[in-house]
DNA sequence: TAAAATATGTCAACAAGGCTGACATAAATT
DNA sequence: AATTTATGTCAGCCTTGTTGACATATTTTA
């Protein structure tokens, strides 16, 4: 009641829980889990100036080699001016080439040099060696289980970037099946 | 062969798969899961001119009451004056109130106000809704596989922060059992 | 063919949220 | 009394996101 502003400011003690209608547990160990995940591959990118924006556009670029400009900043979700940056020096550092589309001049496709697949590798394979661990000895269900979740957390608009993604236990070989 | 700096600078056309020994799938399941399911809130924040900062503050102090400044930079991991900026916000913006601490006076212990316990609540709930809908109809047992990957995923020194934190499946009321 | 739309690149400017290092204060510890 | 500790604060830097404007080459459309 000693306050002018409606709200009470008084301290609350006791914790938000599960029983408040809500999955923190889950909410928390994703945040938990992102953060380390990621910090594997920082060690790495600081060795070259990269930051982890170089990652996912290296990542991409590796994964669809061929993609335009347009179609990674689709899946990227950032704007031109941010892809734009780390692109030149992906480019300049002669991890990423330009070709000049076939049938539209206009567009770009991006590959990988042998310098950026191996520097991706390199990237990937700490995360790899963590989601090993993790998995431990899961049975092939488990793992379908955690597949099936973190695909089903995905806006579904946006499923369809993952199918087609080459090689994914969820979609292979881009468009047979 | 055109190349002065030994790297061969000619575009790769293949994209890495799975068969070169790297788990691509759950790398890429878990940057798409983690984008979307971080988005959920951000409309929320806008409105109140806060960002992710501030949500992963004002989740903790909710979550763990009474914590302290030191203890809160090392759950989130960022340094002092990263946290002071949003922290402040949050005092001025009457979401949080800091309390002497009762033996060290020193020290200062962080609560959430009514407020401020409402917005991490209207928080939470988007995000526990969409792994709510993304569990679908899964086994309690599929539940547990998956909190088991996510746990094992963080690493191993930081998992006593998961433990500590009340109502979590795998480790409730801070100490007891 | 001329006009419009498209793909990309680039410039300037800004904001959030990380970082470092330095320094001040109050309180606790030695 | 001296030192250490917990916190706050100042100045300044970096990365990576944003917007809006504009230029260029190329394709598509009228």
């Amino acid at each position: 009641m000693t306050d002018r502003s409606g709200t009470n400011a008084s301290p609350i003690r006791t914790a938000i829980t599960n029983e408040d209608g809500v999955d923190l547990s889950i909410i928390e160990l994703l945040f938990f889990a992102y953060r380390d995940f990621t910090s594997d591959p920082d060690q790495i990118l600081a060795e070259y100036g990269f930051g982890r924006a170089h990652h996912r556009v290296l990542h991409f670029v590796n994964r669809m080699p061929g993609l335009t400009v347009a179609e990674l900043l689709d899946v990227l979700k950032i704007t031109k001016q941010s892809l734009a940056r780390v692109l030149k020096q992906l480019i300049d550092t002669g991890h990423i080439v330009q070709v000049q589309g076939p049938r539209d001049r206009r567009q770009r496709e991006l590959y990988p040099t042998e310098k950026g697949r191996s520097l991706a590798l390199a990237l990937a394979r700490p995360q790899s060696r963590r989601i090993s661990a993790a998995l431990g000895n899961s049975s092939m269900a488990e793992r379908e289980g955690i597949e099936r979740f973190l695909k089903a957390m995905v806006n579904p608009e946006l499923r369809a970037q993952i199918d087609n993604l080459p090689g994914t236990t969820s979609g292979k070989s881009h468009g047979d099946e």
